[in-house]
DNA sequence: TCGTTTTTTTATATCTTTATGATAATCTGC
DNA sequence: GCAGATTATCATAAAGATATAAAAAAACGA
């Protein structure tokens, strides 16, 4: 579960964001000026700050470069350009404007999000029981190592880029041709294959789905022995 | 070029709105009540919503939660910041008090369709109960997942990106020609068959529904047990 | 070069999907 | 209601995809 912090002295304003991401099930944390807000972020350390920039005492112009390692939108009433680029400039992730649609804002509060956790990227991929580390190449089931060729390797990489995506067989072949240049749609097929075997022989599920007329796709599914 | 649903009851004030916006060459339809409104959102699909709250018959707050995924500008006297609030809470992607500058009204109108437009990415259609996955292809009724093939997908898809409107039997051909490139006419009332119960199996209800010499229509119907 | 590993090709069994024709049900205009 | 046309469903055969195994070809390291 996510915390946001909204820094806002209108108190009708923070009370429709809060009540909007509220909804969406993120933990909501409220501060009503800059010195407030700057206590507040002393002792919890949010996931993401809805930032006002007219508050009194300390401005949130003035807070802002005090922020760092977490993004931060700024919703403000200003309008002129050159506010969203000092706002963009200081550090900030993104500029909303007053009125805003709630629905653009947990929009945008979710697509943030999204794109901190990716920055975060540490270099293992996992998806249910499978974890694949992209520095050393090692592939595992639940702790247990799984040997797998280049091109092996490589459509699993790119299927746990994609989790529960449907891939059309064209698309894997181009996006693995940098590895295997000549693989064609029916060698293709044998690689899904023995690659299925191989996570199979170690875990018992399935994990590569066949995507009829498309392709494949990655999916948990109910073991069935 | 887009189209603009404008739900006023007041003549003089829908009759400024619609000039206003033909003249930036938008395509205006007009409804005076709030159930010629639904009325007419039934038969269309319009890319923004100028919604008055104080219509005759069903009001605009009631008419609001109805609506989805077409953005809605409210257009309001009512100058209470509850009434902001609720407008926006519901789903309103911004909020205009009357007396209202036409100017301002046409920038806003702008500034809205150029975000539904980003927005629209999304990668789920839905439509009642059904949901459909661009991306993973999966498709759902009411959470339980239905298996399709390629071709019912496709249609499906065709459908549900024209809800409620009648798709002409060539015109469905036309746009899924590039997945079944030798589906004919007869083939494809097959699929339709397929399809159609393929849904009824999961949901009791039937949501394809013929328009007679013309093509077949998405559209909601009472279960009829 | 030899033996091993990996990749591609070939072959085959199985399953799914699609198209089609026949039949039953439904609708429209009269 | 009736006749003609349209639509819905069923059954089935043909076409198309998928999964696996086994063999041939290519790549690689010692």
């Amino acid at each position: 579960m996510k915390t946001i912090a909204v820094i806002e002295d209108d108190i009708d304003i923070g009370s429709i964001i809060e009540a909007a991401l509220t909804k969406e099930h993120y933990r909501v944390l409220r501060a009503y000026s800059g010195s407030e807000a700057l206590y507040l972020l002393e002792k919890q350390t949010p996931d993401l700050i809805l930032l006002d920039l007219m508050l009194p005492g300390l401005t949130g112009e003035e807070l802002l470069p005090l922020i760092s390692g977490i993004p931060v939108i700024v919703v403000s009433a200003k309008v002129g350009i050159d506010d969203k680029v000092n706002a963009l400039m200081s550090g900030a992730a993104d500029y909303i404007t007053k009125p805003f649609s709630v629905r653009e804002l947990v929009a945008r509060v979710a697509v943030r999000l999204r794109e901190s956790e990716k920055d975060n990227a540490s270099p293992v991929l996992a998806y249910g029981d499978l974890s694949l580390n992209t520095l050393s190449h090692e592939v595992a089931v639940s702790g247990t190592p799984v040997k797998l060729t280049k091109t092996e390797y490589a459509l699993l990489k790119l299927l746990m880029q994609h989790p529960g995506q449907a891939l059309a067989k064209s698309a894997m072949l181009e996006r693995i041709a940098a590895d295997t240049p000549d693989c064609t749609e029916s060698s293709l097929k044998q690689h899904i294959s023995n690659l299925r075997k191989k996570l199979r022989d170690v875990s018992g599920s399935d994990y590569i789905e066949a995507v009829w007329g498309i392709g494949f796709t990655l999916r948990l599914v109910d073991k069935e022995w």
